[in-house]
DNA sequence: TGAAAATACGATGAATTATTCACATTTCAT
DNA sequence: ATGAAATGTGAATAATTCATCGTATTTTCA
């Protein structure tokens, strides 16, 4: 057996000069639309290349493989939507259980938003997903859901206060992929969002009443 | 444009002597191992038919394509899950949520057996997604869950039932899946089917509580 | 200005892929 | 036993893919 390199996924060179810092966004800019358009099962180098009008030896300056490429497109999303998310947790001004509220409707949303495309990069996720910084990145979110429900629920063991925490956000990214997978109106949005919303406010809910831990 | 074929997905031949039965249980068998050891991005028709010890234009006298060797283990799964839940939403020896809770641990306990084989099945999704057959699948899977919000919430508006409806569904076979991504022990798998039914009996129950339906 | 560094190019190779087709073998009703 | 239908074979094909490399162009800055 010879396995002895990892996908690397991260960068092969800075770009130092202005046009090839442009070049590399014009690269992911035509990556977004190649995956949208196209999909995940047409998404090449090659078709990258040619929609950012640029010639693929460019491209593979900057990403070293395919992988890189749809990984830093990713990344970028996960980015955007923590940073969506940890302000609307922190939000001092509202209570515990409408800032979760109001997190659902945002998430449910922004997953909405270019479902095209989110829909393709998951469907891309085998190629990226093993990588370390692919478990960096889920970390952050589940870390951020963590501090709420410390501050929600501050009396509950630790060990279910954990396992509420991973629940929860896995209920909330898988389900709202799932959810954007077909075609809604923005009605059918809110009203999913509200019972999304319900069922785990009623959750946390239901946590803090339980007086018996132990 | 020229997108006169939909992807053929359906069966080629039938197998009308017992040697071509075996033929297909074999490459069916074959296919789950492959699918399992090598992953969904190493799955191809040639591997599957070596596997199988049997000749790649066998394969293709039953299959039209990779595709429906990959809608067809799928195809299985999910009429074996279906059995399953069916079972337990009808077992009239149980009060409703008793059942709901039942129904949370068996799936999630199938969803962790063979779960290399399920991940690398999903992550070929894209191969059949959009084929009909895929839709009328799913459409049996929400229709079961339908029923049993019928008889548990009679007097909920039908609209806010349907919602339900397909938020439960979505949420455990998306959630089970997600959970199923990483490997676990059998007290996780338990904690974790437990606070997912926790969950969702929760929603059910808060809904039948709301008696201010109008 | 001029040369070194950075950037851009795209033809090209090597590998993998899905699928077909002409032909060989087996089965089974007659 | 016979021959037609069913079944099995695998080399050949055509398409697609990722990624590299030598060369050409542009930028930087002394």
């Amino acid at each position: 057996m010879s396995k002895p390199e990892k996908a690397q996924i991260s960068v092969r060179k800075v770009p130092q000069q202005a046009r090839s810092a442009d070049l590399v966004a014009t690269i992911l800019e035509a990556a977004i639309q190649v995956l949208a358009e196209e999909g995940a099962q047409r998404f090449t180098t090659a078709r990258v290349a040619e929609r950012a009008g640029v010639s693929i030896g460019s491209l593979y300056q900057y990403f070293p493989n395919k992988a890189a490429i749809l990984f830093r497109l990713q990344s970028d999303e996960w980015r955007q939507t923590n940073g969506l998310l940890l302000d609307i947790l922190k939000d001092a001004s509202q209570p515990p259980l409408a800032r979760l509220r109001a997190l659902v409707h945002a998430f449910v949303r922004s997953e909405c938003e270019e479902a095209d495309m989110r829909v393709a990069l998951s469907d891309a996720a085998p190629l990226y997903r093993d990588a370390p910084e692919a478990h960096a990145a889920r970390a952050r979110g589940h870390h951020a859901m963590m501090e709420f429900l410390v501050e929600t629920l501050p009396d509950c063991p630790a060990q279910t206060r954990e396992r509420a925490s991973e629940l929860i956000s896995t209920t909330l990214s898988s389900v709202g992929k799932s959810f954007s997978e077909t075609p809604r109106n923005l009605d059918e949005i809110t009203a999913y969002a509200d019972a999304l919303a319900d069922m785990l406010c009623g959750y946390v809910a239901s946590l803090a009443i339980r007086v018996e831990w132990q």
